[in-house]
DNA sequence: AAACAGACCAACCGCAACTAT
DNA sequence: GATAGTTGCGGTTGGTCTGTT
């Protein structure tokens, strides 16, 4: 198999056809193009299947610097090139298209991975709009070969970060659906000290020590989304779906966009885009969600540490990004929202109560202690201290109200925050609720256990083979 | 060194959405 | 509105590489 695309394309595009046609003759597979051309009216083309070589890949690529990107079923018949426009087109986008980063996944990227597909699930194509110069193919195989060995190890699939995430979003939409949302900044500052405490705690339980100290620092960032009280609200409740529309050009003109930003614009996973993944299928929406990464965000949110991520556009109503900004002065709260902030501290404190529980049990020590070898989500394993309304509220959310995300919870996935973009769907019909994709823990929380941890990281994102 | 298993990767296939006529 | 063509997406397959026995 074609293991390097990327060979060397400088020769001319009449070299490269001839060398082309040669190579051809050579493999005896295909009749040069003129051949071909003749006898076409006679016979259908075969089409070429298979490994792409490096003549073809120069004629793809010459193409497309001639016509463009785009028309793919024109390839074969402008160039002779014997590939089907789709073969072409995959091509195209996986291998030959300007700006793509080959080579293994760095920490970061693997990260934002998981935590994409922990919102998304598997929406490749969604996830590769947050990684600029990934392709979806890259990240569905990377993440297929990923979860089938952690999952043969018996390791749960996400990271812990990912897990607490995951944790936090369905206590959010627990509180939301039992009380009404808002909370003042104050409540909201010390829960989130109580989530610091819940982790430190879970942390100690786990065996791991200030000398290890956690990731996930994630009192701060809690305490700082609490300085606004839009931000809370918005964390909190999510404004109803609309289906946006797109700017976006068609075809052909962006192809000029690889072309031009091919040696000018270092695209970092750092910014990415807010507008992306919008749940619109095929044509210019589809269009923008891979251009995207390429183009300066439409909404540039605020640098620093303390970046509070915005819920999803796909809720409409993109949230200005100028309120939740305000209220990091530490914004008053609406005046009709002031009489929720006593029912909304209870609820917070019960959600921070289960979650507080729901860590413990995550934990690897406590794992190894109380699985019996059962299956289930963190979540789902901590069913007993949750009534059956709790768990039918959960199934009802997870069928209606797609995976919200909590503010930045993670420091080291600086775009993080993905924003996600949501679809109509939130996961295709085979994907599995993010929040149960945790494998039965059979023996799982053993010698891995440090993968998890609390500080796992980078063991998780430089895990070895698990064979 | 050979056999084997697993990982990795490229490419194909089928389907669905979108667009043009 | 119907139809054909085009494009995008996700699942799957099969070849190659790599490490282990």
């Amino acid at each position: 198999m074609e293991r390097s695309p990327g060979a060397p394309l400088a020769s001319s595009p009449e070299e490269e056809e001839e060398k082309a046609a040669v190579e051809f003759g050579h493999h005896g597979e295909e009749e040069a193009p003129e051949q071909d051309q003749q006898q076409e009216e006679a016979a259908p083309v075969v089409l070429k299947k298979g490994p792409w070589t490096t003549a073809e890949d120069a004629m793809l690529v010459d193409h497309v610097r001639r016509h463009g990107e785009g028309n793919w079923n024109a390839v074969q018949r402008l160039t002779g090139l014997l590939r089907c426009g789709k073969s072409c087109r995959l091509r195209w986008t996986n291998h030959l298209r300007p700006n793509l980063k080959k080579g293994s996944f760095s920490p970061d990227e693997e990260l934002l991975i998981a935590q994409l597909h922990a919102q998304l699930g598997n929406k490749w194509a969604r996830m590769a709009a947050h990684l600029p110069g990934r392709t979806d193919n890259e990240i569905k195989n990377y993440w297929n070969t990923r979860t089938k060995r952690r999952q043969r190890a018996g390791l749960p699939v996400y990271p812990p970060e990912v897990q607490l995430h995951l944790a936090l979003t369905k206590r959010r939409r627990y509180a939301e659906f039992s009380t009404a949302p808002e909370l003042s900044p104050g409540t909201a500052a010390a829960a989130a000290a109580n989530v610091q405490a819940a982790l430190n705690a879970a942390a100690v339980s786990a065996g791991y020590t200030s000398s290890r100290p956690a990731p996930l620092d994630l009192a701060r960032q809690l305490a700082a989304a609490a300085t606004s009280q839009a931000a809370v609200h918005q964390f909190l409740s999510p404004p109803p779906f609309s289906a946006p529309s797109s700017p976006w050009p068609k075809p052909f003109a962006r192809n000029a966009q690889y072309f031009q930003l091919a040696h000018s614009s270092p695209v970092s996973p750092s910014t990415p885009d807010l507008s992306l993944g919008y749940g619109v299928r095929g044509g210019a929406a589809a269009d923008q969600s891979r251009l995207a990464p390429l183009a300066p965000p439409l909404s540039p949110s605020p640098p620093g540490p303390n970046r509070l991520e915005l819920p999803s556009n796909q809720f409409g109503q993109a949230p200005p990004p100028a309120s939740a900004a305000a209220g990091f002065g530490g914004g008053a709260a609406l005046p009709d929202q002031h009489q929720h902030q006593h029912q909304n501290a209870a609820s917070l404190d019960k959600m921070l109560q289960e979650l507080h529980e729901a860590i413990k049990v995550e934990t690897p020590a406590a794992l190894a202690q109380a699985n019996g070898g059962g299956g289930g989500a963190v979540l789902e394993r901590h069913g007993g201290a949750r009534d059956n309304r709790s768990d039918d509220m959960d199934t009802l959310f997870d069928l209606m109200i797609p995976t919200l995300n909590a503010p930045d919870t993670v420091p080291l996935a600086p775009a993080a925050a993905p924003n996600h973009s949501g679809s109509t769907s939130q996961h295709s019909s085979d994907d599995q609720d993010p929040s149960t994709v945790d494998p039965p823990a059979a023996g799982g929380a053993s010698s891995s256990d440090q993968d998890w941890g609390f500080d796992s990281v980078c063991q998780w994102s430089n895990m070895s083979r698990i064979c």
